[in-house]
RNA sequence: GGAGGGGUUCCCGAGUGGCCAAAGGGAUCAGACUGUAAAUCUGACGCGAAAGCUUCGGUGGUUCGAAUCCACCUCCCUCCA
């Protein structure tokens, strides 16, 4: 069976490097074997940027293996310099450990705990790190180390040539620690696979080393490719930022939207990434838009189904609740309820007392975060832009948010959807 | 410790005394076109409704006037020890 989970994997392209490629998949085959990725706490939250591995310790798990999600409360001590242009800050112990403890729940989402035999597990490398003596470490496992092979590694190469910045001897070390949890989950749990992405082969191959230099053990690794888009610019970024998991900073909504807005030329490819859709399946889907003229349907598709795997069946409908009211531009339909359900799903929104208006709409859509300026505003009022209820405002209007959200403007004398453009609203209340 | 090079608006990167809120590119935002796409074209892009205010690592000087000159400090890079 698991050799039909790596040729699924292929064909999903979601394989880049193999190391112990020939074996692997009889080793796979040859009964539940257990294997981790490891995710660093650098922010309270992971973002799409993680979902792929994520996801594929999850494929793992439907085809029987154990998978082991490491969570980094040492290693985010460090830093890791892998493919990083320059050094990075330090974050307090304090901080890095409630980073581990949301991190932990996150990860809980997407893996299976109560599977019998190969139930997941997460575990934090701090758990044998913490303890570890200076001496003993570099005795015991720096030993093993060349120094003259690790700054060969691609990974720090550029770090290492590049001018204006350096690497410091504590990212250098990331390597050996990581390296080190790969033996240590060797030893402790009969670990012999290590998924990540395409920026941790070089720490993955140490991994392996050092395995076989400490335990004289056999193990693999295997890389997902970075995921690209295809207008070359960088994937999981928006205007506002990276694209977190944590329905606290993204909301479902947003995140929904997110991928609602996938380009054509990678929308195929990111649903085989990150849906467990059959490859068959989306082929036929690819098609079938490929007949039809006007918008595709797979991006529906993609949003629906990684909206529902990310923030499960009520996020996704409150997403596309608001989707739906939002752009299919019915708002006289919407009830007194739907408004306050609107805001409830995670619309952005805001309560405003009538006495305390701003005296401009700049100030007030500013401060509302549909904007970063003024001047944003200023422009978009000067293109009839900005909608309040579906009328558009002009320029003229923005000393006089007084009549803008006068009480008769309002729906149900209090509600007004603002619109910035086609895509950004904002729900005001009036009180 | 020594020698040299450098820190400019989100990023890259021009700018060596006034014409500089600071070239150019990228990113971003808005408009047209569309499918809540792509490509393309247009406009905006330090803050402010405006008057005006605040920027060029930091502090203090020189000067009518400084991102540009001087002093000190700080951070980074390269080479030497």
């Amino acid at each position: 069976m698991s050799s039909a989970l790596l040729a699924d994997l292929r064909a999903r392209e979601l394989v880049f490097q193999v190391a112990g490629e020939d074996e692997l998949p009889a080793w796979l085959d040859g009964g539940s074997r257990t294997l981790y990725c490891g995710f660093d706490p650098t922010a309270d939250s992971l973002h799409i940027g993680h979902l792929v591995p994520l996801l594929m310790l999850r494929r793992f798990q439907q085809a029987g293996h154990r998978p082991l999600a490491l969570v980094g409360g040492a290693t985010g001590l460090i830093g890791d310099p892998s493919f990083k242009d320059q050094e990075r800050k330090l974050n307090t112990p304090e901080v890095v450990a409630s980073w581990v403890d949301k991190i932990r729940g996150q990860v809980s989402r997407f893996i299976d705990f109560d599977a019998g035999a190969n139930s997941a597990e997460v575990v934090n490398n701090l758990d044998w790190v913490a303890g570890l003596d200076v001496l003993a470490f570099l005795r015991d496992v720096g030993k093993h180390f060349s120094v003259n092979a690790m700054i060969q590694k691609e990974s720090v190469k550029q770090r290492l040539d590049r001018e204006g910045s350096g690497l410091s001897f504590t990212e250098f070390s990331y390597m050996i620690l990581q390296s080190y949890d790969y033996a240590e989950l060797n030893a402790r749990y009969d670990c012999s696979l290590q998924i990540g992405g395409s920026d941790q082969w070089g720490n993955i191959t140490g991994g392996i080393d050092l395995t076989r230099r400490m335990h004289g053990a056999k193990s693999f690794g295997l890389t997902v490719p970075l995921i690209t888009k295809s207008d070359g610019t960088k994937f999981g970024k928006t205007e506002s930022g990276a694209v977190w998991l944590d329905p606290a900073r993204t909301s479902p909504y947003a995140f929904y939207q997110f991928w609602l807005n996938t380009a054509d030329a990678d929308v195929y490819r990111f649903l085989k990434y990150f849906t467990f859709l059959e490859v068959a399946d989306i082929d036929e889907l690819e098609r079938a838009d490929a007949e039809r003229s006007g918008r595709p349907e797979a991006q529906l598709v993609l949003a629906t189904e990684v909206t529902r795997l990310v923030h499960g069946e009520e996020g996704l409908a409150a997403a596309q609740r608001i989707s739906a009211s939002l752009f299919s531009g019915d708002l006289a339909a919407l009830s007194e309820t739907d408004f306050a359900q609107l805001k409830q799903d995670g619309l952005p929104s805001s309560t405003v007392e009538r006495k305390a208006l701003p005296a401009t709409l700049t100030q007030m859509l500013t401060e509302a975060g549909m904007a970063n300026s003024g001047k944003q505003v200023k422009d978009a009022l000067g293109r009839n832009a900005v909608l309040v209820n579906g009328d558009a405002l002009s320029w003229e209007d923005n000393g006089s948010p007084v009549e803008v959200f006068a009480e008769d403007r309002g729906r149900y004398g209090r509600y007004y959807l603002t619109q910035l453009g086609k895509k950004k609203h904002h729900l005001f209340e009036l009180l």
